[in-house]
This record gives structure tokens, C-alpha cells and sequence, in this order.
RNA sequence: GGAGAGAUGGCCGAGUAGGUCGAAGGCGCUCGCCUGCUAAGCGAGUAUACUGGGAAACCGGUAUCGAGGGUUCGAAUCCCUCUCUCUCCGCCA
């Protein structure tokens, strides 16, 4: 959520910013809704001032029949008062909403543009494998060596839901373990296991609703959801809570599955692991120092990187958008992996910060000092990274002619020494 | 799922025949005094949001005692609904 006081005393500028996203108008009523709220406050808090010293008066008299009028126009006053509270409680709501559904601010260094030929390449890593011999998709690798069951997930849950077998199964745990092992004890994460459904407060306070209720997995019965990602009931461990300043960064990584409609991308990516509707990921997670967090989301950023130097992995680095980046997002970093078998990049890490903009609707906030305001601290999240999509690129990356699949020297530990997955 | 108890400021904890309660007291914290050091002691201060005025320091108003609604001139206190926590019973990985 943005400032209101700073889109009233900007509103033009904030106007032109949020345009760089491609909207056509994100401020229309604003101004009005804001002035119709002032008013009806200004009025209703005189009113009750005046109510509040007339029945002081009351209260201290001790003979009630002297102030009989009083009594009969006090009465008169908090009719009109709770006319006005009905009012503002209205415009309150309106406006709230409203405010709920505009988008953050790109940040200055984002770059501007509306498509992802926008986006700007900052750097890469790795060279991408041009393979000796015809490379295979990991669907069909997967098929092949039996450790994805494409067809059975199908028939269990529906498309886009897979079942991983044998050493499948065992990468992707493996995975898990390499990618928390690493955040935990080289770059200073605590590990959390959160709860991986959600009430409504949380997924507002990450700015999942009330815009995109449709892209998430509803309960019916307690008005829970599924995560989609941890990014929401990690950034909301800190909801309504005053931090102190010498805490700050605070660092979580936290292993969850993640939860996706995927509404409005059938017939996209319907093939392999690349877009499910259930994945698994290593989310890491900061709450900084606002002064920190531009640095923050280098540091962030190169710890996911971390995870795919690891595995040898080759990668670029792309700078979203403004166009591109999230509705909560000032600045995103996507991370692309190399896939040989499909012949293109695809993101597996997606790194953002989101200066105020979580803390203030989540209220999350901290001390400069003793006695200062409360300020809003700023949050950031990564993937670090998306499980799935991850063996897919080692299924791809380390395929051999025959068809087999070398495992990464850094995954042999955590698969039992298993060097190669054959048929 | 059944029965009961509870939710007050950073923490603990008073406060119910409705008014002088944004809220006693204690702890903690901040500043000052005192003080060989430490400890103790003394004094002052110590919630948040919105809003009006002001360049600012700051001053004023309103709201908030789990959340929402009701009664009343007036609600932490009375009534209703909901949420959460705790205890006991049942069920259960």
C-alpha cells in the first residue's frame, strides 16, 4: 500500500510513476474520496468534542434535573453523529479498498518499459551448453528414467500435477536439503517451517488479495488458502509487530510447496514441471533497515545465484520492467536458467523488494531510536529457488547421449552418492 | 465436537451498583541528580493511529482496554455476535 499523505501531496507524480507499469489511470477518485473523508471527520470529531465536554458537565452534576436539555440535546447531537460515522465508515472502506488495489512504486532503478523485451540483462553466468547430440526435454528425460510419472499425477489430482519416483523424488528432496543447508549455515538464514495455509489478513498483507483472489487455491469451509508461495506467511510472521532496530536485517528461509491456480495460462507450458499447480520452493525472506534494503536485494539475489554456481548451473540475470515486475514489487531481479533441452532461458529464482510497501499494508515497522515514530522497516523476498524447476534444469543441463543423467558432484552427498540416474 | 475460564499499555497487573479512566501500582526503558566502582536511592519522562494549526519545536481534537455491533447524555465497565488463548472431557497423526 502506498503512503496516503504521500499520494495526496504528490498525486500527479505518483500518477506518472504508476503509468511506467502500463495502466491506463491508477488515481482517478482519489482526491475525492480523500477530501469527502476530511470533511465528514472534521465534522463528526467537533461534534463529538462537544459531546464529550457537555456530558463531563453531566457527569458532575449531581442534581440530573438542571441538565435535563442538556441530556435531550446531547441526545439530538450523537443522532447526528452516528449519521456521520455511517458516512465515513463508508468512504473509510471505499477509500481502503481503493488504496488496496494500486499497485507499488517502480523503483528509480527499474527499468522503464511495458514487455519483456524491456527487460535488461545485468549479467550472466556460465556458458549455455550446446550438447554434442540432440538434447531431450526433461518431460521426456523424465519419462524415460521413469522418475517423473506425468500420467499418474494426471490421474491423481489432474493436469498439471505430478508424481516423482525413485530418484525423482529423491533430487527433489535433495534439492531442498542443499538449498536450505547452504542459506542456513553460509549465508546466515534462519530456517523456518510455516504454515503452509493462510488466512485472508496474511495474503492482504503481502498483496495477494484483494487483486488476485482468482489466481489462489480457496478453502471453503474456514476461509483459509493455500500459500502460493512462502513469501506470504513469512513476511507475515512479523504482522502488526514493532521491531526493534538492532534485530534488523532479519533473515528467513523456509522450504515450503507453493500453490498456484494458474488461471489464464492454460495451453502455456502444459508440458513438464515447468508450470504446476502444486511446486515446491526455498523461499529466502529480509526485513531490513530502509537504507539497507537497496543493498539487500544485491546481497539477496546473489544468494540465490549461489544456489545455481553450486550446480553448475549457467544463468543471466535479468533486471524486470517496469512493466514486468509484480504488483507489490518496486524492483525485481529474475533469475534464468539455461534449459538445453527446450533451448531457452527460463526464470527459477525471482528476487524483489518491496521498499514499504508489504510493511505498511502488513504493518510492520521498527525504531530509529528510543523515543522515535515507529517507521515502516522495508521487506524483500527470492526465491532461492523454485525446487521443480530446478531438476528440470539439471535433467536438461546434465543429460548424456545415452540417455542417462549425470548428478551435480554438490547433490551426490544428499542422494546416497548416486552419480548418475540411468533408465 | 461438549463443558468451563479468560483477553487491559513494552511486560506484569488493578479496575464491573456506567461519569473525575488513555486508564492505579509494579517491572522494564530514557534523561537528570546522587555516587571511589558496582548496587541501591531520588526526580522527571515513557502507547498508537487519524486529523486541525505551525517552517519547526510543538500545541489542539478524535479514536483505541481482543474485533464488530447495541443500550446510554456518557461504556474498560451493561447487552449481543465473532475471533483467539487456557483448563477438563471426547476424538485423533
Amino acid at each position: 500500500m502506498l503512503d496516503m499523505k504521500y499520494i495526496r501531496e504528490n498525486l500527479d507524480e505518483t500518477e506518472r510513476r504508476l503509468r511506467t507499469r502500463g495502466g491506463e489511470s491508477y488515481l482517478d477518485g482519489f482526491r475525492e474520496l480523500d477530501e469527502r473523508r476530511r470533511a465528514l471527520l472534521k465534522e463528526g470529531e467537533t461534534l463529538k468534542a462537544l459531546r464529550n465536554s457537555v456530558s463531563d458537565e453531566i457527569g458532575r452534576t449531581k442534581d440530573k434535573s438542571l441538565v435535563q436539555d442538556k441530556i435531550l440535546e446531547m441526545r439530538e447531537v450523537s443522532h447526528k453523529i452516528k449519521g456521520l460515522d455511517e458516512e465515513l465508515n463508508q468512504v473509510d472502506e471505499q477509500l481502503h479498498s481503493f488504496l488496496l488495489t494500486v499497485p507499488n512504486l517502480p523503483h528509480a532503478s527499474t527499468p522503464i518499459g511495458l514487455y519483456e523485451k524491456d527487460n535488461v540483462q545485468v549479467r550472466s553466468w556460465g556458458e549455455p551448453q550446446r550438447l554434442p547430440f540432440e538434447a531431450k526435454p526433461h518431460w521426456d528425460l523424465g519419462e524415460d528414467l521413469g522418475i517423473l510419472d506425468f500420467e499418474r499425477g494426471a490421474k491423481i489430482a489432474g493436469a498439471r500435477f505430478t508424481l516423482y519416483r525413485g530418484a525423482g523424488a529423491r533430487m527433489e528432496r535433495a534439492l531442498i536439503n542443499l538449498m536450505l543447508d547452504l542459506h542456513t549455515d553460509q549465508h546466515g538464514y534462519q530456517e523456518v517451517l510455516p504454515p503452509f495455509m493462510v488466512n485472508r489478513d496474511s495474503m492482504t498483507g503481502t498483496g495477494q488479495l484483494p487483486k488476485f483472489e482468482e489466481d489462489l487455491f480457496k478453502l471453503v469451509d474456514p476461509d483459509f488458502f493455500l500459500i502460493p508461495t512462502a513469501e506470504v506467511p513469512v513476511t507475515n510472521i512479523h504482522r502488526g509487530e514493532i521491531l526493534k532496530k538492532s534485530d534488523l536485517p532479519i533473515s528467513y528461509c523456509a522450504y515450503t510447496p507453493c500453490f498456484r491456480r494458474e488461471a489464464g495460462s492454460y495451453g502455456k507450458d502444459t508440458r513438464g514441471l515447468i508450470r504446476q499447480h502444486q511446486f515446491n520452493k526455498v523461499e529466502l525472506v529480509k526485513f531490513v533497515h530502509p537504507s539497507e534494503s537497496d543493498a539487500e536485494l544485491e546481497i539477496l539475489t546473489g544468494h540465490a545465484e549461489k544456489v545455481l554456481q553450486l550446480l553448475e548451473l549457467p544463468y543471466r540475470v535479468m533486471s524486470l520492467c517496469s512493466g514486468d515486475i509484480g504488483f507489490s514489487s518496486a524492483k525485481t531481479y529474475d533469475l534464468e536458467v539455461w534449459l538445453p533441452g527446450q533451448s531457452c532461458y527460463r526464470e527459477i529464482s525471482s528476487c524483489s523488494t518491496f521498499g514499504d510497501f508489504q510493511a505498511r499494508r502488513a504493518s510492520i515497522r521498527f525504531r530509529e531510536d528510543e523515543k522515535g515514530k515507529p517507521e515502516f522497516v522495508h521487506t524483500l523476498n527470492g526465491s532461492g529457488l523454485a525446487v521443480g524447476r530446478t531438476l528440470v534444469a539439471i535433467l536438461e543441463n546434465y543429460q548424456q547421449e545415452d540417455g542417462s543423467v549425470l548428478v551435480p558432484r554438490v547433490l551426490r552427498p544428499y542422494m546416497g552418492g548416486l552419480e548418475r540416474i540411468v533408465p
